[in-house]
DNA sequence: ATTTTTAGTTAACGGCGTTAATATGCCTGA
DNA sequence: TCAGGCATATTAACGCCGTTAACTAAAAAT
């Protein structure tokens, strides 16, 4: 039956329209202005078919960080392939880090619950998360092979830092403009990189 | 009139039992569930009440955010008087902000809009947190005379490293103990703080 | 042709921030 | 002393919110 795999089709792309609406709206208005009834007018249906996709508004929100993780580990894997040198490598890692941040600051934020976005599942237990770990620290450890417990310290103090510099940068971004933010961003990641060999 | 006093003095404590109310409540059930009719429920008033003292939940929340960064500025203005190296100064300086941050969790999380604290109002425009800055700053500048750029440099550089870590910290509390990072945050900051000079 | 399933709606519940209208008691001036 | 005004607090209401139940109409299956 063709009509059943069409029918999915245009599922999809509504479960689709839902999640980029979510994001156009928390970009535009901030997080705190979602609701689910601004996602549905949006899409031009009524509030509950909104729960026909999602089981809650924070699932919603889950799915959204969880997007997220996923851009991030495609991104990281593709430099994996792109570069040899481990200490270049996780440089450009980290500066990705920081183009995904800037240019998609709604996700960022509902990846970290900050600014008024407010997902209450854990996020230790996505397994998302879980494989962008298991990637840098993959990376770390073929930079300097120590041992388990010593990688994931520094991979807690790389991520740290660079997630320090960022949610800093766009706290303070009217007094000290994003390019200069984004220098010393570039400038202490590198220092971070080379002070690990 | 004593009788003015009084009422003074009574509206004063209606007041603080507002703020200490909106804390607590955040303390057990997190700032998602913070609301006037919840905090008014608790003073045993009706919501309207609250509109006398605080013109909107977001200046309240306001309010709370400048008693953290107003008890961070005494904390370190303290601490100034008691330490002359300026080394010991920044370092003892960096443990009470981690300190801070593990006590007064709820004041950390609307300090920085995290974890469903959503205060609207314009931080880079308080000027508690200004006077917070200036004093760190001084005391960088004291440590190395630098020119005023380089010295916001660093600081904002000491601010992210703190707060990174802090951050962090705070969200991975279920797959590393507290005290592990905390052991962590000592070294890094130290290790920061040593680099200055 | 009739029943069942699907896709979507409206209506409702309790709670939210906030404001207006209303009640209650106290102080003051005639 | 008592009428009137002010301070203090309440109830009621508005328009939102997330979410669920009840309902309707069209399509599919029998």
């Amino acid at each position: 039956m063709e009509v059943v795999e069409r029918k999915q089709r245009t599922r999809e792309q509504t479960r689709a329209g839902i999640l980029q609406t979510a994001k156009d709206i928390a970009r535009r208005e901030g997080w705190q202005s979602v609701s689910i009834r601004k996602i549905a007018d949006a899409i031009e249906y009524s509030a509950p078919v909104v729960y026909d996709y999602f089981d809650s508004k924070d699932i919603l929100l889950d799915e959204i960080r969880n997007d997220g993780f996923r851009y991030l580990r495609d991104e990281y894997e593709r430099l994996v392939r792109l570069y040899r040198d481990p200490e270049k490598l996780l440089y450009e890692i980290s500066l990705i880090q920081w183009q995904f941040a800037m240019q998609q600051p709604e996700m960022y934020q509902v990846m970290y619950n900050q600014n008024g976005a407010n997902c209450l599942a854990p996020i230790e237990e996505s397994a998302e998360i879980k494989s962008v770990n298991e990637i840098v620290c993959r990376i770390i450890f073929t930079f300097i092979p120590k041992s388990a417990e010593s990688i994931r310290r520094l991979y807690f103090e790389w991520w740290a830092t660079s997630h320090g510099l960022i949610s800093l940068s766009a706290l303070l971004r009217h007094q000290q403009p994003l390019e200069a933010s984004e220098q010393i961003y570039r400038e202490t990641m590198r220092r971070f990189v080379r002070g690990l060999k």
